[in-house]
DNA sequence: GTCTACATTTTACAAATGTTAAAAAATAGA
DNA sequence: TCTATTTTTTAACATTTGTAAAATGTAGAC
């Protein structure tokens, strides 16, 4: 196990003793295409790595979803609401494509927090890289149009273009599918 | 100013050991109101902790500025890039009003988080629940339109709003000014 | 192949928001 | 108090985006 989260580049910056002692802990688990792994107004004691496939986080409104979030090989899949406040979260993580995942269960992880210096700065690191990502994406909602927000996005994330449904995208982008399909168009 | 710390709410979680720590390296500074405590693209090397006052973080566009963060007594102000990456942040922090703050260089800090394990997960919390706000502020803005995020924001935040400038409101609930006047005119 | 379900595009119209400019109101300093 | 400056509001018009419904495209089951 510890050769295989050695492969993970969120492991790379861990020593072998901190490795280690999460190798212990991790577990292999595959699911298929459509499994929501995590559900929205539940606690969810779990914390994922994606090891292969892809993954979306959503809210439920009462006529749509909001998806605010695409993970990828060697991202981090939690309900933070969950993991921070032991509280049920607002979103949904659902897999996009089979998957195989590394899973730990938050009672473990939070003991390896409190044994293990290193180990809990990583899990710092964790939750700040996300925030500076959230933010800009905040703020490009403001400072950007649609039209510019999908070029971004068609350049920074070419994978996910490919992979993932149209409809997906517009509400990631913050607009209704109609409006995406207009700037693709206008974009041939 | 162990005592101080004490009465800051963010420091509530922490044993008196911790704290004790804390204070050694913190020092409290005043600055006048318009002061920029931390500017865009530059590597900001304090973390201040906001005891009294009122502050806004913003990003320069061509022809605008967008504020996307309100800081209120107790929350922390700093350059997340500068913080996480060493490298130059995107945002710039003004103060409002007239402000007592805590300072800290980084350096001690993430000295003091690389020997103190409470003081990591100390850390890792406070990175994890702005991650969790601001998510949800992404989330609001494609879940309600702009006369409902302005109410969220009268009831949520009544303080900023008596203390606030209109146009930094505006941006923050991501619409124009000329927008945020014809919602408050159409709500009396 | 054909059927079905689902995803995407297109169309027409409505609603929300942006832009620009100007006026009005509020505020800070002298 | 008065002036100068800034903030906020208002107006007219342009643009973007949303909504609903129909048309088209796509993939898998049979």
């Amino acid at each position: 196990m510890q050769e295989k989260l050695k492969n993970i580049k969120l492991f790379s910056v861990l020593g072998d003793d901190a490795l280690s002692l999460l190798a212990n802990y991790f577990k292999v688990v595959n699911h298929k295409k459509g499994t929501i792994l995590i559900h929205a107004e539940k606690v969810e004691p779990y914390f994922y790595i994606l090891e292969t496939g892809i993954a979306r986080a959503y809210s439920d409104g009462e006529n749509q979803q909001i998806t605010f979030w695409f993970g990828q090989a060697g991202d981090v899949l939690l309900s933070y609401n969950s993991y921070i406040n032991n509280k049920p979260g607002y979103e949904n993580i659902e897999l996009l494509e089979d998957s195989v995942l590394y899973q730990i269960h938050l009672h473990d992880l939070f003991e390896l927090y409190n044994q293990h210096l290193a180990l809990a700065n990583w899990g710092r690191k964790i939750a700040e890289r996300e925030l500076i990502a959230t933010e800009n994406r905040l703020i490009d909602r403001s400072f950007k149009d649609a039209k510019e927000r999908y070029r971004d996005f068609i350049v920074q994330s070419p994978n996910l273009i490919k992979r993932v449904a149209l409809k997906h995208i517009a509400s990631y982008l913050g607009v209704t599918q109609v409006t995406l399909s207009r700037i693709r168009s206008a974009c041939k």
